[in-house]
DNA sequence: TTTTAGCACTCAACTTAATGGAGTGCTAAT
DNA sequence: ATTAGCACTCCATTAAGTTGAGTGCTAAAA
C-alpha cells in the first residue's frame, strides 16, 4: 500500500514527533542523514500520506503530527522494542531477587518500578481468581450478631469479610458449618464456591444444621462476588502532567478522575489477551484517555494467566521503549511468582 | 489588640477572599450594608492591617489578601460554623444507617460523602490500634515452607501476612505454636503483641517447642509493626484542580504526589488531638502543602480515639463550612462505630 | 481627634499592531 | 520523478498603548 520512501518518512515523522513533541517539517526530516530527497518531495509525501489519514496538520503553516492511525501503522509496522539497559535489566532482576514478600507487596513494587522506569502511569491488576482454589476457610464470631468469614487460598492470598449472623444461630452451629466446609470445599476454584455451596451442598447441610436457611444465608453472604474482585494498584499518577500535551489542569483532571475510580480500569483490562496489547488514543473506548495510549501484557503461573500490568501514558509515547519494558516485566513477574509458589525450596 | 473596627473589616475582607479568590479592596469593603466607613477610612485601617502581618498586597495597586497570620485569627476567633442543610444531614444519616458494613467499607464510605460535601480531598485514617485486641491467631501452612499468618481482632478487622516458615519446621510444631498462642494472647492489645511474645512467652515456649528459635523468628516475622499500620483512604484528590489559584500543573503535581506517598501522611495526624484540628498553610510543616489547609478530627469508638478523618484544601478555604462538616461526622461517625462494635442488637 | 473627599500615582491585565519565522502548496525548471 | 524557487499562511512573540481597580497621602470637614 505505502511506499517504501512513504514508510520511511511516516517512520520518521513518528519518532521525531515522539521525541520532540512538535509538529515535524519537511526539512527537518530531509535534514536527516538516511534521508536523500529534498524538503520540497518530502512535502508531497506528506501531503500524501495526510490524504490517506496517517499525518495531521495542526494548522496551515505547521508541520504534520502523527494521527491515531499513523501511530497504529506505526506500533504495528515500524516500532523495533528498544534493548533495556543493563541497569534497567539489574534493578528488575533485584527486586524479584527477594523470594519471601508478600503477594501485595510485590505487586506494589512492581508498579513502582514500571512507572519509574517509564516515567508514565503504571497500572498492576493482581491475580485473576481463575486457578485460586480454597485452602481454608475460617468463621470467628465477634459478637452475638457478627462475625469474621476468612477465606485463604492455595496461592496464600487471605480475604475476609465481616458479615452478619441471623437471630438464633448459636455459635456451635456456626462451628459445625464450618468444620463441614473445610471437609467438603477444600481444592475448589473460588469462583466456583458459591454455585457449588447451592448445587450440591445444600442437601447436606439441611441434614446436618438445624436452621439451614439462616446457614444458606450467611454463606450467601460470605461469596458473593465483588469480594472476589481483584485490587489495582496504580503508581506514578502525575507523571502525565510532565508530557508538554498535558499542561492544562482541565485535560489532566479528567485522566485522574478516570483513574480514581478504578473499577472501571478493570472491565478495559477485562478480555485477557495473550502477548503485548497496545490500545491507541479512542480504541480505549474511554472519553477521558483518548489522547492516552494503553501498553499492557498478562503474567501468568503454570502457564494460567493471572493478572495483567500495563502503562498509561500519552499517544506520544515512547512505544518501543515502553514495550520491552512491560514485555521484560511481565516475564520476569511470571518468572518471580512462579518461584514464589512453588513447593520446591 | 486589635480594635473592633480592624476586626470587623478584617473579618469582611477574609469572607470575601474565601468567596471569590480575588484581592479585596477598600471600595468593596465600603460598599457592605454591615460597614458604615468610607473607602478610605477603610484604606487606613488595612494599612495598620498588613503592618500588624494580617494581610498581604499581592502588588502595589492590588487588594489585600489575608496572610497565614490573618487566616489563623479568622479561624481562631471569627469563623462560626456554618449549618449543616437538612439534605446533608439526611444523607449521612443515611449512610450510617445500615449496620452491616464491613469496616473498610464505612471508611471508604465517610472519604467519600466527605469530598463530596466540601468538594476538596477527604482523608480519613483507619483504625488506630491503641485499643485493639487479639481476638484470634492462625497460621496456616500453605507449602514446606510458607505459611499465612491471620490475626483477628475484637474489633473484626482482619490482617494477614505470608510469612517463610524456617528449614526443618514440621507442620505439628506449626500447630502447636498456634494453639499455645491463642490461649496465652488472646485479649492481648495488638501493640503489646510484639513485646509480650519477647518478654513473657519465650521461657514458656521454650519448654513446649522443640525448635525454639525458629517459632520466635516466625513470630518476630509476623508482627513486624509495619503490618499493624493502618490504611489511608483518599477520594476527591483531583478536586484542588478546581481551585483558580491551582490551575498551574507544577503545584498541582507537588500537592498529588505528596498525597500519593501516604505513609507521609500518617505522621502529620500522628499526634492525636482532641476536637477539631486545623493546620493553616506551613503550619503542616511540608512544603508542598504550604499553600492548603488541613482540617481534623478523631472518631471514637467507646471513648478511645481510633482514627482520624479530615480535609486538605486551599488555604483560601471555607473554614466555617468544613469545620461543621468534620464535626459532624466525625461524631457521627463514632456513633455508627458504636453501633456496629456493639454487642447488643 | 477622627473621618472622608479628592487627587496623583502604580501596576497588572487587556488590546492592538507590527514583526519574524517556520512551514506549506504550487509551478516551472531540471 | 525530483527539486529549486516563490508567494502565501498563520502562529508566536514583542512592543506600545489603554484601561481600570486600587493605593497612599494630604487637606478639609466633622
Amino acid at each position: 500500500m505505502l511506499s517504501t520512501r512513504q514508510i520511511q518518512i511516516l517512520h520518521a515523522i513518528v519518532d521525531n514527533y515522539i521525541r520532540h513533541a512538535e509538529p515535524v517539517g519537511s526539512r527537518t526530516i530531509s535534514k536527516r542523514e538516511d534521508v536523500g530527497y529534498s524538503s520540497a518531495t518530502i512535502r508531497n509525501e506528506m501531503a500524501d500520506l495526510e490524504e490517506l489519514g496517517f499525518l495531521e496538520q495542526p494548522h496551515t503553516s505547521a508541520g504534520r503530527i502523527p494521527s491515531q492511525k499513523g501511530y497504529r501503522y506505526y506500533v504495528d509496522h515500524l516500532v523495533q522494542p528498544s534493548q533495556l539497559t543493563f541497569g534497567d535489566v539489574t534493578n528488575i532482576r533485584k527486586l524479584f531477587a527477594d523470594k519471601y514478600y508478600a503477594f501485595e507487596q510485590i505487586t506494589q513494587q512492581t508498579a513502582a518500578i514500571l512507572s519509574g522506569l517509564t516515567n508514565y502511569t503504571s497500572i498492576v491488576l493482581g491475580h485473576e481468581v481463575i486457578d485460586a482454589r480454597l485452602k481454608h476457610i475460617q468463621i470467628i464470631p465477634l459478637t452475638t450478631d457478627t462475625a469474621v468469614a476468612i477465606i485463604v487460598t492455595n496461592s496464600g492470598k487471605v480475604q475476609n469479610k465481616t458479615i452478619h449472623v441471623p437471630d438464633g444461630v448459636p455459635i456451635n452451629e456456626i462451628e459445625k458449618l464450618v468444620n463441614f466446609l473445610n471437609s467438603k470445599l477444600v481444592g475448589i476454584p473460588l469462583h466456583e464456591l458459591r454455585m457449588q455451596i447451592q448445587r450440591e451442598l445444600s442437601t447436606e447441610l439441611q441434614k446436618l444444621m438445624e436452621n439451614f436457611q439462616a446457614a444458606i444465608q450467611i454463606l450467601e453472604n460470605t461469596f458473593t462476588q465483588e469480594d472476589i474482585e481483584e485490587k489495582v494498584v496504580l503508581k506514578g499518577t502525575t507523571n502525565i502532567m510532565m508530557q508538554p500535551e498535558f499542561r492544562d489542569v482541565e485535560k489532566v483532571k479528567e485522566i485522574l478522575d478516570f483513574l480514581e475510580k478504578n473499577e472501571q480500569l478493570l472491565k478495559h483490562f477485562s478480555p485477557v489477551l495473550p502477548g503485548i496489547q497496545v490500545r491507541i488514543g479512542t480504541e480505549n473506548r474511554e472519553n477521558a484517555i483518548s489522547n492516552c495510549s494503553i501498553i499492557s501484557a498478562t503474567y501468568h503461573v503454570d502457564g494460567q494467566p493471572v493478572g495483567t500490568i500495563g502503562i498509561l501514558g500519552p499517544t506520544r509515547m515512547e512505544y518501543g521503549k515502553v514495550i520491552s519494558i512491560v514485555d521484560f516485566l511481565a516475564k520476569d513477574l511470571s518468572r518471580a511468582l512462579e518461584k514464589f509458589y512453588s513447593n520446591k525450596v
